[in-house]
DNA sequence: GCCGTTTTCGGCCCGACTGTTTTCAGTCG
């Protein structure tokens, strides 16, 4: 059983004791397990067998032993006890908006819902309106929610969100009762995936924002509409809210809203270690002597931005793409938190296509558009013979591409286009070029197209073989995964990154906005070793090469300084480079 | 179920909004 069957199996339990209505605390404690494991990036079938499970936080006693017995035999007692003890389909009920483990808890015990379909056949024969506490709205809720869940659990990858975040920014931007204005949530700290757009505003007119909030051109239908705080759903399908403060409140408001969860939890009982208290209305130092009253807030410490807000419990400014409390909290107390890359920091990069093969602009356009970004070099690397399904380059057309790439140079002064290949690793391991036809290229891009479903051992010695051909400079698109669609390939990454460090091979940051593969999680880890990151957009038309920015986003998130992304290179030190 | 420079018992982050009530529980983030 490995890690993630692990935290999913504590995280169910976490579900199953809410809806039992066993006390919440003891449910969070599992929650928090599962994610203290979740967590740690050392070995943890190791830790299992030195029982050495409680040095981690949020695993006491009971739980080191549950763990312990799951991780061993693959089972759990006290799981299945439970399991039995709780009818399957309740669990499904918690995904429909509205419906949280009372409201479902009430429903079976008083209409003996069991599922979906049934409650379902209530709503629509109007018995749940009569039980206490819910009434016409909510089983108007449940329906419409039932509908959009059938529908798709809708999520949306970063760059679509963010482009539609961006619009509607610009339309809030106009109103000028708003002072401040910012993107929050997971948006703004750069998660591959989000669930909605989060937003936040300082202004004296609060009413007066939320109304034109709700009544943008965007707006398919108004979800909640109070008088600081309003959601909408858009016509895309995403939804988005807003928080309207007061502009002094800003700065608490924006660092509350941005998140993560985690990362304020952790950031709260900082505070409260310190003797302070901390909301998204402001961070509060608690006079001695005063009853701990709801509402008795205590002094107000005054924060213009974030960076007070951080100093003021003193922590170095955490940049949003960090909050995850994934040890960010820590490193800014010592004064650790790195410097990272930056988007302006970008001098080229490497892979794109072209409509040699499956890409839509010419080398000339691709190069164009490059420039125009203010890069000083552009990688080409169209596919390989084997992708013909994306009209691979043969040899004979390569080296006809190759030279085409040094006419185009010749005239180019202070740009430079290298000629490269993304060439398969094919199943076997071998690469879809012979080595003195690579020789003949600035570089290469090697990535699995096919085969993609071979078992971990497999894929990773496939991998690992064709990193360690001599002429290979990066590795293209890691796991192949294309988010909400295809999973990512099973490959042992710790093995990858450790290949990569042995043989100087530049792993890929594919920043395709369906990829951002290598994930996020990993670069932190492979950092540590010396790997270099290549952030490549994959271009396909000249309009996927803004993706770098994104690609950039990630790369932070992943702890990289510019020192760590090898296309910070300057052209000389690249031309050298690629040589070398 | 976890945890401890006030605590080994009694806390556990905190507040807005909705829909139901007539002062508040449940849900959500």
């Amino acid at each position: 059983m490995d890690k993630s069957d692990l935290t999913d199996i504590l995280e169910e339990i976490a579900v199953l004791l809410e809806l039992k209505g066993e006390n919440p605390f003891k449910a969070r404690a599992y929650t928090n397990a599962a994610r203290s494991l979740d967590n740690y990036e050392g070995d943890m079938v190791k830790l299992v067998e030195e029982g050495r499970l409680g040095e981690l936080p949020g695993i006491g006693e009971a739980l080191q032993q549950k763990i312990t017995e799951l991780a061993r035999t693959g089972r759990l007692d006290y799981y299945e006890k439970l399991r039995e003890s709780v009818p399957e389909g309740l669990l499904a009920l918690m995904e429909i908006p509205a419906l949280g483990p009372k409201k479902i808890k009430l429903l079976h015990e008083k209409l003996n819902i069991t599922s979906v379909t049934d409650l379902e056949a209530a709503c629509q024969a109007h018995q749940v309106r009569e039980l206490p506490g819910f009434g016409e709205k909510t089983e108007e809720k449940i329906l419409a929610g039932i509908a959009q869940n059938r529908d798709y659990a809708r999520q949306f990858r970063y760059a679509e969100a963010w482009a539609e975040a961006e619009e509607i920014r610009e339309a809030l931007r106009l109103h000028e009762a708003i002072l401040q204005l910012s993107i929050a949530g997971s948006l703004r700290r750069g998660k591959e995936i989000v669930k909605d757009l989060d937003f936040v505003a300082s202004s004296r007119e609060p009413q007066e924002v939320m109304d034109y909030f709700v009544s943008l051109p965007w707006v398919k239908q108004v979800t909640n509409h109070g008088p600081t705080k309003s959601s909408v759903l858009l016509q895309s399908g995403i939804s988005a809210d807003l928080r309207v403060v007061a502009d002094k409140e800003f700065p608490y408001a924006l660092h509350h809203f941005t998140g993560s969860k985690e990362h304020n939890v952790a950031m709260r009982q900082r505070a409260i270690a310190q003797g302070k208290k901390l909301s998204e209305w402001g961070l509060f130092e608690i006079v001695a002597g005063t009853k701990s009253d709801r509402n008795e807030n205590g002094k107000l410490i005054p924060c213009r931005n974030e960076d007070d807000l951080f100093e003021a419990l003193g922590l170095q400014y955490i940049p949003p793409e960090l909050r995850e409390n994934l040890g960010e909290i820590e490193a800014a107390e010592k004064r650790e938190i790195p410097r990272l890359v930056e988007w302006t920091q970008l001098r080229g990069t490497f892979h794109c296509h072209t409509n040699w093969s499956d890409g839509k602009n010419t080398l000339a356009e691709m190069a164009g558009e490059a420039r125009e970004l203010g890069l000083d070099y552009l990688g080409i690397a169209d596919h390989s013979k084997s992708s013909f399904q994306a009209n691979g380059l043969n040899e004979e057309r390569l080296a006809e591409q190759i030279g085409m790439i040094s006419a185009l140079n010749a005239h180019l002064d202070d740009f430079r286009v290298f000629a490269g290949s993304e060439v398969d690793i094919l199943k076997d391991g071998s690469l879809d070029f012979s080595d003195d036809i690579l020789a003949r290229l600035d570089y290469v891009v090697a990535s699995v197209h096919n085969a993609m479903n071979q078992d971990e051992e497999e894929m990773t010695k496939r991998v690992i073989q064709a990193m360690e051909n001599e002429y290979v400079t990066m590795l293209g698109h890691a796991t192949g995964r294309l988010l909400l669609q295809r999973e990512p390939s099973k490959i042992d990454l710790d093995k990858i990154i450790d290949c990569a460090a042995r043989t100087g091979t530049w792993i890929e940051l594919n920043c395709s906005s369906w990829r951002m593969d290598m994930d996020w999680r990993w670069w932190h880890r492979a950092r540590d070793k010396g790997v270099k990151c290549a952030i490549n957009p994959d271009a396909h038309r000249i309009s996927q090469l803004a993706m770098l920015r994104h690609g950039v986003t990630m790369a932070r998130k992943g702890w990289l300084r510019r020192s760590d992304v090898i296309n910070t290179l300057p052209l000389e030190a690249m031309r050298k480079e690629l040589a070398r």
